[in-house]
DNA sequence: TCAAAGAAACTACAGGTGTAGTCGGTCGTG
DNA sequence: CACGACCGACTACACCTGTAGTTTCTTTGA
């Protein structure tokens, strides 16, 4: 099973699944900005991921790069089944029912589910 | 917007959920064998919850009664959102598609998802 | 060659969380 | 009335998380 990744390595997760491998400081760019951490809070973000063994280091002369071992489609299937067993008890009609109570579905979304749906069937 | 529930507090809540108010050696008596806390692992969730004010408390005697504040069905609404925000940048669709890759939905959930959006188009 | 820039490693620290233990007061029973 | 059972309040403590600062080594440009 995958380990638990935090709010704060998710955001790192999600540069790397974007593009791999990278080093420190090119991640940092592309979060730094978004937000306003500096440099140390991605690098500790990025040691805390690897100690984990969700992403992996290669040396580059002196510097690391990283990139994910974790597929993000495993991943978010993974998070997505704990969350709808803990708070839903495995069933996803009652989420997809309180998304659409607080207005999270559009006219579109609903069009998009059932032509997902469709397929799923077939 | 309503505090932040971790899990174990979680569970009491749905305790409460199901039946208010109870004291805290009711709570404990229905969690207790499920989840293995000790009782003053149980108070101390009930305080923390109590005074996040998820829980209300009510004075009878030389005990509280518990009852929740805040109603299961807001709590999952707001939950479900971040979720959904955080993960699949607030589309249902590829949460409800990573849910069926991992086997979770079987025909009977689709059917009733079908249905589900079936009313709220109408 | 020598210093500045950069990189990883190590250290820090407060707040949240899981999981209790202990203290001090009260209520009921013998 | 005294003592034990029971209750909430307070204290504990390790691990996780967010968010860095500091140290130490190395490389590279003047």
């Amino acid at each position: 099973m995958v380990e638990r990744i935090s709010d704060a390595e998710h955001e790192i997760m999600e540069v790397l699944w974007k593009k791999a491998p990278l080093t420190a400081t090119e991640v940092a760019d592309r979060v730094v900005d978004a937000k306003g951490w500096s440099l140390q809070t991605v690098k500790t973000l990025l040691s805390r991921l690897a100690a984990k063994a969700v992403i992996g280091t290669e040396r580059e002369g002196r510097r690391f790069l990283y990139s994910p071992l974790v597929e993000r489609d495993a991943y978010l299937a993974g998070v997505s089944r704990k969350f709808v067993d803990r708070l839903f008890g495995g069933k996803v009609t009652p989420l997809v029912a309180h998304l659409a109570e607080a207005d999270q579905l559009s006219d579109d979304d609903i069009r998009e589910i059932e032509e997902l749906l469709k397929e799923l069937k077939g």
